[in-house]
DNA sequence: TATTAAAATACAATCGATTGTATTTTAATA
DNA sequence: TATTAAAATACAATCGATTGTATTTTAATA
């Protein structure tokens, strides 16, 4: 197959010279001499000669492999960054191993176990619900394989990050609905060992400890965030001896859940409840109301974290110290919160 | 990084055999000893042996590494294929170079170069909206690379496919149409160089043949399929001199263009007009009334190609046939076209 | 022009696994 | 027990690029 690939040693050969000479010409090293170089650069370009990836790596013993774990790639959030994080790294001359956690601690760890056993350079990933446990992540930190979170973090010591503000953003989706005129705001959280929601249920607290709206424990339905949580969810709040006038998802499919739910009980949005979602997911934009949410720029996330990520595997010896990068965020109003227009 | 990783050679000298013996009962050849390979096996197992992927392919000059080549990772069909390709590929040890065209000619040819250059073992492809010219493609069957269509595909000669029935879904769909008391059926088709997109066509203009509904070119409007063709080809349909009240689109986002232009113009959905999509986008369930569609099942759409794929290039020698594998569709009937309930 | 330092190039080992060929060991037969 | 075939193992080259060290060439200086 690769029966006729052009190798250092036909250019050599051709020449009449090393072909340690000509790797190094290749590699712009400053041993060779201008003249020779542009002599192998002509002869390598006129042969069509490639480089083959394999053995370089080989010596170097370098994998040029990235780890990326998220827990579903079918989400246009992961879907977006997966793009972002393939081109930087396809530049970089990287090749990926793409793996879905489906939001199951045991297959994250099974995961982890695999992409050490395909010795991949560094790690990409966003964890998972379940997430809890982080001795996994650890076996990465102690194998000295460089790893970068992004979106869904953790708080173990010393980690490099791409996140976005999740508290800033939070609390501007609830100051939204404040200015909205909502002033009975409930909140559907995520499970709080992921430190997005964690932050996202301190920036809705914050803002209405900001406009002196009493915080109300009640007011906070916790749940895996799918679809069905969100007509759960609106079941109980409904139970409430509360007039609840607006509704702060941690992700926009529990809102959509929610949008449904509430649709059906005639319940008007956003006239009677004003909702704001969390990603930006493409079903936001369809469903009707609209629904108002933080724009996550998946792609300049990928983008970054994968930088990140090969910054630390390059610079390994320089003990590159760790970074969060953050990522801006966007409200969109749209209908489901726009009580006056 | 991998300094302390063990080798074929650390096995071999620890039981004072050759690596080549090592080597071979790790393959487990049979010119290997029982006794000898259980021996060999055991202290591998022990010394967390983990074969070198990089010196085994470089011996073999072999890449293991599948370029795909899609229009958009995020739209959901591909991104639920993509998972079933990185599955099995993975399964197989296989990486991906997983490329986006974003529908473009120009980007899909300079893909196919890249993917040339790194050397993958083969291809799997679905074709952007612009492709007309084939040069690209051919050059990689000039250079013996073996590739697969999934979905996109097109005619030339001697490929290997893994496909829906287009003409068999559109068929349906259609006929579900005029089930529903649909008599004057308009349809927003895709671009007719591609060939789902002209069986979808066929199988619709088949579908009103049986059922002696007269085929009126007037009433097909073929664009890109943006969400914003679907307005654009509302506005011409609204034109005619004909009382419309069926529609088939050849995907979802044209239709779902073409529900919020025909709800802006207070035309009902399905009473006046019924609606069926194609695909099965995950938006698609949530628009109002919910889209009836078609159900291309993504995940096994891409399992199925990364299987054929592999197969043909395992195979190489003994020249596999090439194969188009058909996998069923299902309508799925929501709001948008159910008059009768 | 002879000497010496610097620049350029060649030599040779290496990354880890694979595989054709040669050699040794074992088992079967006379 | 001697001979021979078969089984098991060892030897050595190889995949293609990289890199430390040795050698040669060139340029600079006395």
């Amino acid at each position: 197959m690769d029966n006729n690939q052009v190798t250092i040693h036909d250019i050599a050969a051709i020449l009449k010279i090393d072909s340690s000479t000509v790797s190094r010409a290749l590699n712009n090293s400053p041993r060779v001499a201008k003249k020779t170089k542009d002599k192998i650069l002509k002869k390598a370009a006129e042969l069509g000669y490639q480089r083959n990836h394999l053995a370089s790596n080989l010596r170097k013993s370098k994998n040029f492999t990235l780890g990326v774990i998220v827990p579903r790639i079918s989400r246009h959030f992961f879907s977006t960054a997966i793009a972002g994080i393939e081109e930087t790294a396809f530049k970089a001359g990287y090749t990926l191993i793409i793996c879905q956690s489906l939001e199951s601690l045991e297959r994250e760890q099974s995961i982890v176990e695999t992409l050490l056993a395909n010795r991949v350079d560094g790690v990409l990933i966003s964890i998972s619900m379940e997430t809890k446990n982080y001795d996994h992540l650890l076996g990465l930190k102690q194998r000295n394989i460089p790893y970068v979170f992004f979106d869904r973090h953790c708080n173990i010591n010393e980690n490099s990050n791409v996140l976005i503000d999740d508290f800033d953003a939070a609390f501007n989706a609830t100051q939204h609905l404040i200015d909205q005129k909502s002033t009975t705001i409930a909140h559907f959280a995520g499970p709080q060992n992921l430190e997005i929601y964690k932050n996202r249920f301190k920036g809705y607290k914050s803002a209405l400890e900001k406009n002196n709206i009493v915080f109300k424990e009640e007011l906070v339905f916790t749940s895996s965030l799918m679809e069905n949580d969100g007509k759960l969810n609106v079941q109980k709040m409904m139970n409430l001896p509360y007039k609840i006038d607006g509704l702060f998802c941690a992700n926009d499919v529990v809102a959509i859940g929610a949008i449904k739910n509430l649709k059906e009980i005639n319940i008007k949005i956003p006239e009677d409840i004003a909702i704001v979602g969390f990603s930006n997911e493409s079903i936001s934009s369809v469903i009707e109301p609209a629904l108002s949410t933080i724009n996550q720029p998946g792609l300049e996330i990928g983008v970054a974290a994968t930088e990140l990520l090969i910054a630390k595997i390059t610079n390994e010896g320089e003990k590159l110290k760790n970074e969060t990068i953050i990522i801006k965020t966007s409200l969109i109003e749209r209908k489901s919160s726009l009580r006056n227009s």
